[in-house]
DNA sequence: TTTGTATTTAAGTATTTGCTTAAATAAGTA
DNA sequence: TACTTATTTAAGCAAATACTTAAATACAAA
């Protein structure tokens, strides 16, 4: 980085203020931005709102009803599970995936939109 | 994609029927994948949060804030504006980004959150 | 113990991302 | 007009991402 703000009009105690309130809120930043980062895939939106609708749900479930092979499934379920969002309960060979509460907070708005924003197409 | 669900236990009409939510979703969730991911990202989440704050900022302040470069900003406000999700003022040659209304009901929450989450550290 | 099913892990690869530096625009000022 | 400032755009590159196929692991059943 060489630049830096050269401009006259700049209003350094805004700035100052920024800055600080942003040195307070750092560790906010980098969780809920690993979170949303993680929800800001449509594959990953899609198995959150799945697992919040159907409860819980195995790789196999999802590779069928994503279209999708398994490891690609079971690789964005390992990255859901290392950020805390879900967990797994196994029974016998199969691995069921269900939503953490947690972060629940942060992604019960979404769901609410997706299926707001269908039956809102579903009225028009 | 090679495998599908094989196993016998499979429960075909739950399949069938997430299947159909997808689909009947998949504008929301590509729409909402877009937003999450420009918000996913913890530079361009910091600029969000910034601008909820202060109303309107320049990239040359916002570069001086975060301290990055005035191009690395500039890319980040394009996709932010790209996404609709930011618009642009020009005044003289300075140009001022703000929130646009559009997104504001799925960003509110987590500026929310992180200034929850500050003061809850405050007073720990 | 061998076989099959469910899942993960590893290695390879194409694409995307986020920065860098340099050049191009655009608008004010001398 | 030339010069400075504010910003964008373009090109290049390293790192991250999301898939692929193949191999490894875990468990159950024959």
């Amino acid at each position: 980085m060489i630049n830096t703000c050269i401009r006259l009009q700049a209003d350094m105690v805004q700035i100052k203020s920024c800055r600080e309130k942003l040195k307070a809120n750092s560790k906010s930043f980098l969780q809920l931005g690993q979170i949303l980062s993680l929800a800001g895939n449509e594959v990953r939106l899609k198995i959150l709102f799945l697992l919040e609708e159907e409860t819980e749900l195995c790789p196999c479930d999802l590779s069928d009803i994503l279209g999708m092979s398994i490891p690609a499934v079971s690789q964005h379920l390992r990255k859901l599970k290392d950020g805390d969002i879900i967990e797994a309960r196994k029974e016998g060979q199969t691995i069921f995936y269900s939503l953490r509460n947690q972060h629940l907070k942060i992604l019960r708005p979404f769901f609410k939109i997706i299926n707001q924003q269908n039956s809102a197409t579903q009225t028009v």
